[in-house]
DNA sequence: ACGCCTACCTGCTTGC
DNA sequence: TGCAAGCAGGTAGGCG
C-alpha cells in the first residue's frame, strides 16, 4: 500500500519527466475519484491546458504544481497508482482518470479499489491547497522533525502506540507496514501508551521511524499486490521487511516467531520478545 | 481525546 | 472445479 516511501519514490520519478508538459486533456473514467471541484467534468475542464512546474509530496499524496500557481493533489489510498504511458499503449482496465499530455504520452491514474482522490486547487485564495493538508501531523524525515518534537506530542497523548502512528494528524505519511517496522526497530510493543516511553524510548522510536521509511525510500518502496512506480516497476522494499506480513517467521534479531494481532482493526505484526508487552497486557 | 464502528471498493486467497 | 466468505487497509464521518 503506499505509504511515504511509496509515494516519494512516485512523486520522484514523475519530477524527473513531468515538468514542462502541458496536460492538453483529461478523461475522468470514474467520478468519485475526483475530490474538487465538482462535478468532475468541471475539473477535466480546468486541469486542460495546465503546464506542469514541479511535482513534490505531502503525506502520502503526490503533489503536482502548475505553472499557474494551481496544484493538483492525488492521494493513492489503497490501490491508487500513477503510470506514465507512451501514446497508443493498451488501455488499462483499472485506468479511473487519463490524462493527455500535449507531447503524446498519457499520464494515467490508475486504481482497481477506487479510493484514491484528486483534486485540483488554487494556491491562495479559497478552497486553497494549504487547506487540504491543514489537519496533517509532521513530515518524519524532515529535518524539524527531531526527537525532542516527537517527545512532546507523545507526552500529551495516551494512545496505542500503533494506533498513533497510523494517525496521519500525529505524523504524516506512515502506514500499516512501516509502523510494524519501526516499531520493531525500536522494540516497543504496538500497545504501549504513548504517554509511558522513556527518553529513551522515544529516541529509539525516533531513529526507527525515519530508518524504516529511508530503506523503505532506498528500495524504491515495498510492492506487495498493487504498488507500481511511474513506469509500471515495482519497488524492492517488500524483501527487507523485518515483520510486516512475516507471521510465524523467525524475528531477525532473537528467532522467535512473529506474531500477529489486531489493533484498531489492522492487522499488527511484532516480535514477542524484542517487543515486550506493556503492563496489563497478555500479549 | 480516544476507541470503536461503518462505509467506501475490488480482487486475491482461503475453505468447503 | 466452483463458489462464497474472508481479508487487505487508508480515510472520513458518526457515536459514546
Amino acid at each position: 500500500m503506499p505509504e511515504l516511501p511509496e509515494v516519494e519514490t512516485v512523486a520522484r520519478r514523475l519530477q524527473s519527466r513531468l515538468p514542462g508538459a502541458t496536460i492538453a486533456d483529461a478523461h475522468v473514467l470514474w467520478g468519485r475519484t475526483i475530490a474538487y471541484p465538482q462535478p468532475p467534468e468541471r475539473f477535466s475542464a480546468e486541469i486542460s491546458g495546465g503546464v506542469v512546474n514541479r511535482v513534490g509530496r505531502r503525506a502520502k499524496s503526490v503533489v503536482v504544481y502548475l505553472d499557474d500557481g494551481r496544484v493538483m493533489t492525488v492521494a493513492l489510498r489503497m490501490t491508487g497508482a500513477l503510470i506514465l504511458a507512451a501514446s497508443g499503449a493498451a488501455p488499462d482496465p483499472h485506468a479511473r482518470v487519463v490524462f493527455d499530455l500535449a507531447d503524446g504520452r498519457e499520464l494515467r491514474f490508475r486504481d482497481a479499489r477506487k479510493f484514491g482522490r484528486i483534486g485540483l486547487y488554487p494556491g491562495r485564495g479559497r478552497r486553497r491547497v494549504a487547506d487540504v493538508f491543514a489537519r496533517h501531523g509532521p513530515e518524519p524525515l524532515a529535518p524539524s522533525f527531531t526527537a525532542a518534537r516527537l517527545a512532546s506530542r507523545l507526552r500529551r497523548r495516551s494512545a496505542r502506540l500503533k494506533t498513533l502512528l497510523l494517525d496521519q494528524s500525529f505524523i504524516a505519511g506512515v502506514g500499516n507496514i512501516y509502523a510494524d517496522e519501526a516499531l520493531w526497530r525500536a522494540r516497543l510493543h504496538p500497545l504501549r501508551r504513548a504517554d509511558t516511553l522513556t527518553e529513551a524510548e522515544v529516541r529509539r522510536l525516533h531513529r526507527a521511524i525515519r530508518a524504516s521509511l529511508r530503506e523503505g525510500l532506498a528500495g524504491g518502496g515495498a510492492s506487495y499486490r498493487d504498488y507500481v512506480d511511474p513506469d509500471g516497476e515495482p519497488g524492492l522494499a517488500a524483501e527487507r521487511m523485518r515483520v510486516y506480513r512475516r507471521t510465524g517467521e523467525p524475528c531477525f534479531r532473537c528467532g522467535r516467531p512473529i506474531e500477529r494481532i489486531v489493533v484498531g482493526a489492522r492487522a499488527t505484526h511484532f516480535c514477542p520478545r524484542c517487543q515486550p508487552a506493556p503492563e496489563g497486557e497478555t500479549a
